[in-house]
RNA sequence: GGUGGGAUAGUCAAGUGGCCAACGACGGCAGACUGUAAAUCUGCUCCCUAUGGGUUCAGAGGUUCGACUCCUCUUCCCACCA
């Protein structure tokens, strides 16, 4: 029993330490009934989650399983400086509202795949606000700047001359705080955050807490490109709030190797079920297209229904294997004959006039499935449907 | 506080008086090929009903027929010294 829970614990994790803490904890749990904590904050800069955060949730979710009482930690104090992690700027500080009003959508979001009664919300600001200047200094004693430019994203800042505010260097240390005043006996994090979740641990022992958390890292989960990390402002993220349609288009529009990444980290497939898969892909017995539909239908009947994802998977096929016109285009119209490009424009489906002619000019825009050529062309009074490439479509009604 | 270096399009990065709407790379978009995969090849990538016009090279002034390029001030960054 202990050994399932551990294995299911494990399961795609970039590295884990002090486990034998993890297991004592699994211990207790089975033989006296005890629980733990586990900790994982959540910065409300952005207000919509993504696959990329519940890759941690997912985990969360497993520890709830198994005796853990989460610590749904919202970094509202934080925030107020911005987390230096894999960003190559400073960031920007939010506003009270805005972190409200963040703090709000992403919690009804992560309640999706969280058991909310085994979770604890908590402000750090609550504490971190009584900290003090004083207590601030004791705690920045911990560390040293040299210790603190070991830090990868810091020392490549430093080396290519970016600026680094003095507050930055600050973050890891109240990050680690919260750790040492929600006594927490286990955090979660991304890889990227180690250095950040290693100093929970650091500062648990100067503040004789008694215990030092041990640490679990997820990897990242790459973007829609493959490459970087997914993100919201990078804009290669698969939104939990996407309607079912993108859902299941932007999953199979990522690439045959970045699929096997996606299995794991975010399938509940058993990683015996997705070796079967990936060798069956292998020896050509499955076709990749559909392993990735099947995975597409996964993850968008996790935040949808079923029903909706087949709806979207034949919407899929509609549009693309059939190139036929989408069930759903949003409808513009205007008065009087109007001029192609200001149309496009006007529908929103091209960001300029000049962005358009360069389009028609090579091929691109397509009035009612026809490939136009002529830049020049004005649309008399009638309804169109308008297209961009292969994904951007628009309805026109000229009156 | 002192000295020196720097700020160029989404990012990196050329350009040091006219040939600059600005080389190149990455990214992005589109076309071909496909499985809306990858790889590859091609074109495009400030705005404007456009063989032309407008606005750009941190900001404000100035020199000049002409400035991203020279001068002055301002803002921000970096390094060294204190």
């Amino acid at each position: 029993m202990l050994d399932v829970a551990l294995n299911e614990i494990k399961r795609g994790t970039a590295e884990i330490i002090d486990e034998e803490r993890i297991v004592k904890l699994l211990k207790a749990y089975y033989d006296e009934g005890k629980t733990y904590t586990v900790k994982a904050g959540f910065d409300p800069t952005a207000p919509d989650l993504h696959l990329g955060h519940t890759v941690l949730l997912q985990k969360l979710a497993i520890f709830q399983k198994y005796g853990g009482r989460i610590q749904f930690l919202i970094g509202n104090f934080t925030a107020a400086i911005g987390d230096p992690t894999g960003k190559s700027a400073t960031r920007k500080v939010l506003t009270e509202e805005d972190i409200a009003k963040n703090i709000t959508s992403y919690t009804t979001q992560a309640f999706k795949i969280l058991d909310e009664s085994k979770t604890e919300i908590v402000y750090n600001k609550e504490w971190l606000e009584k900290l003090g200047a004083l207590g601030m200094l004791q705690l920045a004693s911990n560390l040293t700047v040299a210790r603190m430019l070991e830090r990868d994203d810091f020392s490549k800042r430093y080396a290519s001359q970016t600026p680094i505010a003095v507050s930055e260097f600050i973050y890891p240390l109240l990050q680690g705080y919260d750790s040492v005043h929600l006594q927490s006996d286990i955090e979660i994090g991304g890889t990227d955050q180690k250095f950040n979740l290693l100093m929970g641990r650091q500062l648990q022992k100067v503040y004789e807490i008694k215990k030092q958390q041990a640490v679990l890292m997820m990897p990242i989960l790459e973007g829609l490109d493959g490459v970087q990390k997914m993100s919201k402002s990078l804009g290669n993220y698969i939104g939990v709030t996407d309607e079912a349609n993108d859902m299941f288009g932007k999953v199979l529009s990522i690439s045959d190797a970045l699929m096997w990444r996606y299995f794991e980290l975010l399938s509940t497939k058993t990683l015996e079920e997705i070796a079967e898969i990936k060798s069956g892909v292998e020896n050509g017995s499955l076709h990749p297209k559909k392993v990735k539909e099947d995975l597409a239908l996964e993850i968008t009947t996790r935040f949808h229904t079923e029903e909706l994802a087949h709806e979207a998977k034949a919407e899929f096929e509609k549009v693309h294997a059939r190139s036929q016109i989408p069930t759903d285009v949003e409808e513009f119209s205007c008065e009087g004959e109007i001029w192609i490009a200001k149309a496009l424009v006007d529908c929103k489906i091209e960001s300029s006039t000049s962005q358009a002619r360069r389009d028609i000019k090579q091929g691109a825009v397509r009035i009612n499935q026809e490939k136009i050529s002529e830049i020049d062309l004005q649309l008399s009074v009638g309804e169109y449907v308008l297209q961009v490439g292969k994904r951007k479509f628009a309805k026109l009604k000229v009156n």
